[in-house]
DNA sequence: CTGAAAGCGCTTACAG
DNA sequence: CTGAAAGCGCTTACAG
């Protein structure tokens, strides 16, 4: 029996015998035959792999993204190769070229900062589709999937202006972050639509995660003189470490300072207070991201090449009870 | 110049002159070559990919599992490709296939069963190292990194006991779970210990998760004559169902109901009340998990076989406020 | 319907 | 120190 023979079998394209497709079966199930998926992708060019890099797969807004793109690209038989950055620039470009030397067939990625310079130019050269997901860059033309953050921002700081707030302090990440700048730019722009001066110490700089809003939050809750009556966490991991040192130092929310966050913590049922915030759909994130990613790898024999998308998710407000009326 | 002295130039192997080398290097700038990692995997027979198959990569539990296997193998530069089971055997057996035709090099993995059958024979004829997380199988040997799972149990059932609880219920997961079948068993054991019978009421099986929890919680909270005093939840996803089903009929813990678990909810700090538990230590499943596989990575051509390992991390167990005191 | 042949892009003894 | 050749295990036109 001819390689060719079993390779149609296998794959089930070409003509075989329903006899000899019989044989090549009974022989593969004895041997306990195992077809070399790395030969076959270097034949085809192809592996049925999709490379996904964000910035910490234990972040629950990047879990669920991640879980929904698995969820959605293993219908197609598409595999996830899974990196976290954490952030890193370093690591990130380290990241890059190690998919796409493993020649991934499409790429959902979560940068680091707003200009990559060439870092995806591998990717675009050889023409592998390239989706970004929650942030997106400048300096190059690619799909990207986001949610709205400065409007959703400006909301969220304006609902505690509306509530007699002025000493308003932010938490935030890096300024070349797309969705820490769009964060900023919706707090900046509430504050000056409302005539509020902001004073530079009440607004912090760190990184998306908890030690940032622990820290932060120790600095803002300890200032002496003008401490802020309110906080906004630019993200899920700054609002945690903020009720941490919060409940460290008996600080009681809404009581002592207002707390309003960008995105939702995991299990916001059980906490007390619930936190008005901006509520994130990274489910939705992701499944788009992936349906995008997807669309793309089917049209890339045809020559309909589509135009790049760059697809904006509405957010919703909640409204919690973790705001003081400063106005009763 | 012969693709020879380029690959010797790129893997640093074998003899290059100085100025060739620098050709070489400048030449592959220019030209923006990048190797393909598919045809090394071919010919070298190794991908530098370790897959990894658990449950539920959005359980918290497994998402800090993962994490830790990716932090411990990427210094190795190994890749992790990922795959989520939902515990279906079905999905389960193709991903292991999957795993198998993509020459993983090796397999971290959480069995939905405690028989597997023939599933892994694929990887162990292929003398490809698998380590089991979380949850062992009884019918192959192989090496096995999890928690103490019996004697944690009997323990937390034992402190709801000595504050004088008698009809404590517990919800599980399925019968054929390792984790499953542990945590039953040190529960009927403490009882048995105790002289307390055990009542086929109380004896709750679903599904690891929150819905289970939910589902069960309700059954229980409305049961008519005999509600229990206590409840039993085995794992953390069926700690938030249970929790979610006592606020929405507004029953209070411990008040109206005591409440103990196997492992922890995230951000348990911010929770009322704090949940009298096992505290598990995903971060120590994972970073070992990995190592024992590193280590067999690094064994192969040393005729140095090891023995098979089964490793039992402790656990730690925190009294919280969540178990009324009935002998008050 | 089946098989021989070429080739995917590397690596690795081997010869020079 | 460098290059020619073989081969990893598939797939895919092509010939028969």
């Amino acid at each position: 029996m001819s390689p060719s023979t079993v390779s149609r079998v296998l794959t089930g394209v070409g003509y075989v015998s329903a006899a000899t497709k019989e044989k090549v079966l009974k022989a593969v199930d004895e041997l306990g035959y195992n077809p070399n998926g790395v030969a076959r992708s270097l034949k085809r060019a192809k592996t049925q792999t999709i490379g996904v890099i964000v910035p910490d797969i234990s972040n629950p807004y990047f879990v669920r993204v991640v879980r929904s793109i698995e969820n959605c690209v293993s219908k197609s038989d598409y595999n996830l190769l899974l990196c976290s950055t954490d952030d890193n620039a370093s690591k990130e470009e380290t990241f890059l070229r190690i998919l796409r030397e493993r020649r991934i067939d499409g790429l959902i990625f979560a940068p680091s900062r707003l200009e990559l310079g060439s870092a995806l130019k591998p990717f675009l050269d050889a023409n592998i589709p390239v989706v970004l997901v929650d942030r997106t860059i400048t300096d190059v033309e690619v799909d990207t999937v986001v949610e709205e953050g400065e409007q959703s921002s400006y909301r969220l700081v304006q609902s505690l202006i509306e509530m007699g707030h002025e000493r308003i302090a932010i938490v935030n990440s890096k300024p070349y972050i797309s969705t820490s700048i769009e964060r900023q730019r919706g707090y900046e722009r509430a504050m000056l639509d409302a005539g509020i001066p902001i004073r530079p110490q009440y607004i912090q700089h760190g990184r998306f995660d908890q030690e940032t809003g622990y820290l932060c939050g120790k600095r803002l809750f300890t200032l002496k003189d003008d401490r802020p009556t309110a906080i906004f966490a630019t993200n899920n991991s700054i609002l945690y470490g903020l009720m941490l040192a919060a409940r460290e130092l008996l600080i009681r929310i809404p009581e002592d300072i207002s707390l309003v966050s960008f995105g939702d913590l995991e299990y916001s049922e059980l906490i007390f207070p619930r936190v008005t915030a901006i509520l994130q759909h990274p489910d939705r994130v992701g499944t788009t991201a992936a349906e995008v990613l997807l669309a793309r790898l089917n049209h890339t024999h045809v020559e309909e090449v589509q135009k790049t998308r760059r697809i904006v998710l509405p957010t919703d407000f909640r409204c919690g009870t973790s705001v003081r009326n400063l106005r009763d």
